[in-house]
DNA sequence: CTGCTAATCCCAA
DNA sequence: TTGGGATTAGCAG
């Protein structure tokens, strides 16, 4: 049954033909060594099967057969030319190992070690030149090579590999136990997974380096097309040489710089394999650097100024040369992973339709379908944790504002809580992973901290660290991605956050539109601990209007048009003709005491407040006291600062209860500061089309500003939108509001705000049918100016009251508009 | 065909 | 030895 020898002897082989050399020398056992017989008990207890002697026998054949002496002579001799020598080693063996195998058994000699422990006696040379010797019967069905680790299986590795993708010894043989298998396949389940995770993200840099190089080639070609035939900038008509020669040493130098670039990311895209973990960074800082600048500036001298005008071009650019938070690579590696999957999830969601995101019943919003989401996407940080909620919202709206700068106010994280002051109490930048590319912030991801806010003391604040990943898909085309990286972050040598809630992949899809519009798309998907929200806020949160897409999406319209307002010289219907700088002191002081409002509302910890807890106020509404001391700071008055807040539930609109509270005229039904009559609308300033977005300085009647008695004003700001309305007040000295108007610092203003939160009660139109509005009333009040002062009973009580008063005063006035209404 | 996964081979610390 | 990089076979889509 054997043509014994035939491998050996090269006079054979050209009997042969070149099958034996196609089928013996390409054959490569899987289990060709004492591995082989651990191998095929996979997922067996140790030991259970002991693999038949043949199999072994057959195995031992060895790869690379082409160095082999005698095959070697035997393709010089046999087949030297022959075209399929190539793809030796190529093809389908199996079928022929199962024929041919068990017969060809033949080590080679260049491979003499690897398998000494296993091999079986029986070394004969056997081959099989023709198919007719199949002998199937004698080789005992070798075990199914092919076979994946049960789902089980792999979950458990991959919950260990997020902690630590590196176990060790102990670590992987406990794990096999567990889940019975090989420690030796735990061991390569690891060392694939980190493999994969590589190559994953090597493969997505790896595109974007494409995507630039492309860019700046096309950008490239029509520069010099642009050189080759200059047309004049005033006629239109082709540009003669003298008045060109400016404009070509622009066209140079940027071409030049374009060309430096090309190369640099050319050569990094190819060195890029060997140097993954840095190349990110280099990138966005080389990218930034304008390295290509040095060189050619000298042929054309500095006199120009183009220096200053391209490195205007470059958008500003954090540091991201030193890294404290995130040190470890595989840690960095593991973001990385984290951002690339989450902003797969997010470009999922906004796009998908029917069955994951389904019309609500009032046909306003969408509800995302939780079973289909969860048979869609992989957890992406992990399970919900138990007693967790989730809440999901997609909303897409008409923006004045361009991607690029969109992106950019994302990016950085005092741009973006200037943005959304409302919803953000604090935001920073914990940590650059990868600062983008090309200096875009394509590619950027950012580790990021933030409180979020919904104005009442009834919900908590929200208290989220998450990626943010940055992407250009197209020109004019965004995404900014969220995930919170709690799982991954918490570390062993911290306690572990106790977090209440986790922001799964939420974020925006941006798309630039004619005339400095975007289309933005903004879907918020959270999971947060429903117990710490008072029941009368619950409806309005899972409805997405407290921390999800609607409000995101309608803060960010409101934002935007008051900065193109603000952009546009001043209406002259501003009855008090205020100078741009005195508009823009104004609404930074505005900002000021919104900001500090929120912060004594939710408590957030921009301000350290004490708690004094929350008590039964003289109505039958809670009242939340807490106080905090201030020292040192010149917008702060110093002393024990007072801060009383309560959320009631009204039955009237949130629009009509707005127009109420903002109506100076009708403002002597509540404030105790009018002195009962009503006020005056000193100066007015827009920062909408809306009439209620404004802020103003106010009034009351009966106190001229001569008289000495009242020295006040009340600076006021109002907005109000989709997701709710603020009005929010403070007194003000004259004399340094005066200053301010005039364009002044207004950081010294000393603030204390009050004013009202103003909700959708969150309910179907159902259950409530005009709609009630949920209402916030809060009051920083100063006690004493001496910051070691105890607070006195009396005065708790005294605010406790004062709130009490003003919300029955509200709820009488608001009964009776509704009546009206009526 | 490509991409993924379990496994093997081989090298260097 | 051991772990990691390179590579491969088997399979799914």
């Amino acid at each position: 049954m054997s043509l014994g020898g035939f491998l050996d002897s090269s006079s054979s082989c050209s009997s042969g033909g070149r099958m034996v050399v196609g089928g013996g020398g390409g054959i490569r056992f899987p289990y060709n060594s004492s591995s082989g017989e651990e191998s095929s008990i996979i997922n067996m207890p140790s030991g259970a099967i002991a693999q038949p002697r043949l199999v072994t026998a057959a195995s031992s054949l060895v790869k690379p057969v082409f160095s082999s002496p005698g095959l070697s002579l035997a393709l010089q001799t046999g087949f030297e030319s022959h075209g399929d020598v190539g793809r030796l080693g190529s093809g389908n063996f199996e079928a022929d190992a199962e024929v041919v195998g068990s017969m060809m058994n033949r080590r080679s000699r260049d491979a003499p070690d690897q398998d000494q422990g296993s091999r079986s006696g029986s070394d004969n040379m056997d081959g099989a030149a023709s198919g007719d010797d199949q002998d199937a019967a004698e080789k005992p069905a070798r075990k199914k090579r092919y076979h994946r680790h049960t789902p089980q299986q792999i979950q458990e590795l991959e919950a260990l590999f997020k902690e630590c993708p590196h176990p060790d010894e102990k670590q992987r043989l406990e794990l096999s136990q567990r889940l019975c298998l090989d420690p030796r396949q735990v061991k390569f389940w690891f060392q694939n997974r980190r493999t994969q995770m590589k190559t994953h993200l090597e493969r997505h840099e790896n595109s974007l380096l494409r995507q630039e190089n492309n860019k700046l080639r096309s950008e490239n070609m029509s520069l010099r097309n642009a050189v080759r035939t200059p047309i004049c900038n005033n006629c239109g008509g082709p540009a003669i040489i003298g008045e060109i020669s400016l404009e070509q040493q622009h066209l140079r130098i940027e071409n030049a710089r374009l060309r430096d670039e090309l190369d640099r990311v050319s050569s990094l895209a190819g060195r890029f394999l060997d140097r993954l973990p840095n190349s990110s960074l280099e990138l966005g800082m080389g990218g930034n650097g304008f390295g290509g600048l040095q060189a050619p500036l000298p042929d054309f001298g500095a006199a120009c100024g183009i220096v200053c005008s391209s490195s205007v071009m470059a958008p500003p650019m954090r540091s991201a040369a030193v890294i404290p938070g995130v040190d470890r690579p595989e840690e960095r590696s593991m973001l990385l992973e984290l951002a690339l999957s989450a902003m797969d999830e997010l470009v999922k969601m906004v796009q998908a339709n029917e069955p994951l995101w389904i019309r609500g019943l009032d046909g306003s919003g969408e509800i995302l379908n939780r079973d289909e989401y969860l048979r869609t996407f992989p957890p992406c940080i992990g399970m919900k944790p138990s007693g967790f909620v989730a809440e999901a919202s997609r909303v897409t709206g008409k923006v004045i504002i361009n991607s690029l700068a969109l992106v950019e106010t994302l990016m950085d994280s005092s741009r973006w809580a200037e943005m959304f002051p409302g919803l953000i109490a604090r935001a920073s930048t914990v940590d650059v992973i990868s600062s983008g590319m090309g200096g875009t912030r394509n590619g950027a991801v950012h580790l990021m901290h933030s409180e979020l806010q919904v104005p009442s003391p009834l919900v908590p604040v929200r208290e989220v660290t998450f990626l943010r990943f940055c992407k250009q898909h197209a020109e004019g085309l965004w995404s900014v991605v969220d995930v919170s990286v709690d799982v991954i972050r918490d570390s062993p040598s911290g306690p572990p956050s106790i977090t209440s809630c986790r922001r799964l992949p939420s974020g925006c899809i941006i798309q630039d539109m004619p005339s400095g519009y975007s289309k933005v798309t903004w879907v918020e998907h959270a999971e947060y601990d429903e117990s710490q929200i008072h029941e009368l806020y619950r409806p309005l949160i899972s409805s997405g209007m407290g921390f999800g897409a609607p409000r995101w999406v309608a803060t960010l319209q409101r934002q935007c048009q008051c900065l193109a307002i603000l952009m546009s010289p001043a209406p002259s219907s501003d009855h008090n003709v205020i100078t741009g700088n005195g508009r823009r002191s104004m609404l930074k002081l505005a900002q000021r005491m919104t900001a500090s409002f929120c912060a004594g509302v939710c408590a957030s910890t921009v301000h350290k407040w004490n708690m004094l807890g929350a008590a039964a106020g003289a109505g039958d509404q809670d009242v939340r006291v807490m106080t905090r001391k201030s020292v040192d700071d010149p917008g702060d008055p110093s002393g024990v600062v007072l801060s009383a807040s309560a959320s009631v539930w009204v039955s009237v609109s949130p629009q009509r209860l707005f127009d109420f509270l903002r109506d100076e005229r009708l403002r002597s039904e509540w404030d105790i500061l009018s002195n009962g009559g009503p006020m005056h609308e000193m100066a007015h300033i827009a920062k909408g089309q809306d009439h209620g977005n404004c802020v103003s300085l106010l009034r009351a009647a009966g106190s001229g500003m001569d008289s000495s008695q009242s020295s006040m004003l009340i600076l006021q700001e109002t907005c109000a939108d989709a997701s709710g309305a603020l009005v929010v007040y403070a007194p003000v000295d004259i004399p340094a509001m005066h200053v301010v108007m005039n364009g002044g610092d207004s950081s010294y203003l000393a603030l204390l705000p009050s004013g009202f939160a103003i909700v959708p009660d969150g309910r179907a139109a159902v259950t409530a049918p005009r709609g009630g509005a949920l209402l916030t009333v809060a009051f920083q009040i100063l006690v004493n100016s001496l910051p070691t002062a105890k607070l006195t009973v009396e005065s708790v009580n005294t605010v406790k009251n004062l709130i009490s008063c003003t919300l029955q005063k509200i709820k009488a006035a608001a009964a009776v508009a509704a009546e009206c209404e009526s």
